[in-house]
DNA sequence: CGAACTATTGACACCCCTCAAGACCCGTGG
DNA sequence: CCACGGGTCTTGAGGGGTGTCAATAGTTCG
């Protein structure tokens, strides 16, 4: 039941095993484990959590909203990402978290934090680790927003999904699962589920991409960067201290 | 010369003065001080930087661009903020930072992070905490850029310059600094520079807003938050644990 | 087989961008 | 003191990218 091996408190070195010690040690931290259904709640915006949670498989989304229903989804949700850091670390959570499909969640209580901060500074390094990359990610996805056209935007998302997908062992050279609806895409990306429709149908026609039944296919990722006015720099893996 | 009293590492009890013991080691982990004309790069985007800093006074931005020009202005920064965490604990920065204002920087070697964390869970928390509330403010700007009017997005924004300016003591009940162009807002929001302005004039002339000569002033600031769309909430300074 | 969700497509409107020119502001040097 | 120059702000005209509305088709699941 308990499982540790897909969890994210370990970037300090991401080749590196847990020592003995250090398994017991997050063992002990961790308080059990979640299942969520597809398209349910993890995490509300505004609401406080006594959890903190790490994702061990299923996808989701991280988003915001106004009150009048309009909705921007901030990042997509991958297996080894950390949720609620900041419920744990400020008063509430900035952003709400939804699962897109079933997930399962490793969960930890916050009030043991500290305990982990205080005796596992390899685990502190993880967390701001975990922080640096979230905020590198709603960077990248700020600027997609902010300064590059629906055609450039979509074909940077989906690279970076591609992407991300690789990076967790999914998928294969030019095939990845894609568990998001084309609303969260157009959520994600500042745009209206029409004009994202219209915009993807496009780059089907010209061949860029193939997507249908949650799998999406590129023949040329390198054409999809280009594309995307993305440079295709892949994913860190391995942080310096 | 050395001084810590605006340093962010101590969010942990943002009213709580460093003990003797803390600012010994504080003083011991500083390594010198910085200041930066206006107008000036202080880290750049892909680079690496032996060094971290904090913010003593002065204002910049944090942007990120694309290699055709288009420029996204990612947050503001302000005094009492950290920069090049991302540096310190991946490989390279993922957004550039350039002063606004003069700036002076408190400067910290990167190597002795790991020192930090493991003599100090209360720094290591604040690091957190920082990494946290970057992510936060990233998060309402890209909900801001994504989903919201040109007008929305301006009151959102100067909304949230004021409230700054306010959280750190600067201006009045009704005036606040307003250090940055009316380009430096344009890249922040996602929009032109012409657009802007003409948006930034029709404020004006409702008397919603006043800005001239680097001064803000805002007369009614819950109706500038309801023109942006926004819940008023002021910055929270009490984190929990 | 129906219900609910998701994807697709067309028509039309408008918000915002681009281009372009001029005004203002301020430091520098003749 | 004034001319000059660069940066910033302002304003107008026109075009295009994207949103909204609305209706239909396809898909999934009980």
């Amino acid at each position: 039941m308990i499982d540790c091996s897909n969890c994210p408190l370990r970037k300090h070195d991401v080749f590196a095993a847990f020592t003995p010690t250090e398994e017991r040690f997050m063992k002990e931290f961790k308080a059990g484990e979640l299942k969520v259904d597809a398209g349910s709640p993890v995490l509300s915006e505004g609401a406080a959590s006594p959890y903190l949670y790490s994702v061990l498989n299923g996808f989701g989304v991280r988003s915001k909203a106004i009150e009048d229903g309009r909705r921007q989804v901030t990042n997509f949700v991958f297996p080894g990402d950390l949720i609620g850091l900041q419920t744990a670390v400020m008063n509430a959570m900035e952003h709400s978290v939804d699962s897109t499909t079933a997930m399962t969640l490793c969960v930890f209580p916050r009030e043991r934090l500290w305990d982990l901060l205080k005796n596992s500074p390899e685990r502190a390094f993880d967390m701001v680790w975990a922080g640096a990359r979230e905020e590198s990610l709603l960077g990248e996805n700020l600027l997609s927003v902010g300064r590059r056209t629906a055609r450039e935007r979509l074909a940077a998302a989906l690279w970076n999904i591609f992407s991300r997908m690789r990076a967790i062992g999914e998928g294969d050279r030019a095939h990845a699962p894609m568990p998001w609806r084309q609303q969260d895409l157009a959520d994600a990306l500042g745009l209206s589920l029409v004009h994202t429709n219209k915009t993807l149908s496009r780059m089907k026609d010209e061949g860029l991409i193939q997507w249908s039944s949650s799998t999406l296919v590129v023949e040329d990722l390198d054409q999809l960067a280009a594309v995307g006015s993305i440079e295709a720099t892949p994913e860190r893996k391995r942080p310096l201290i």
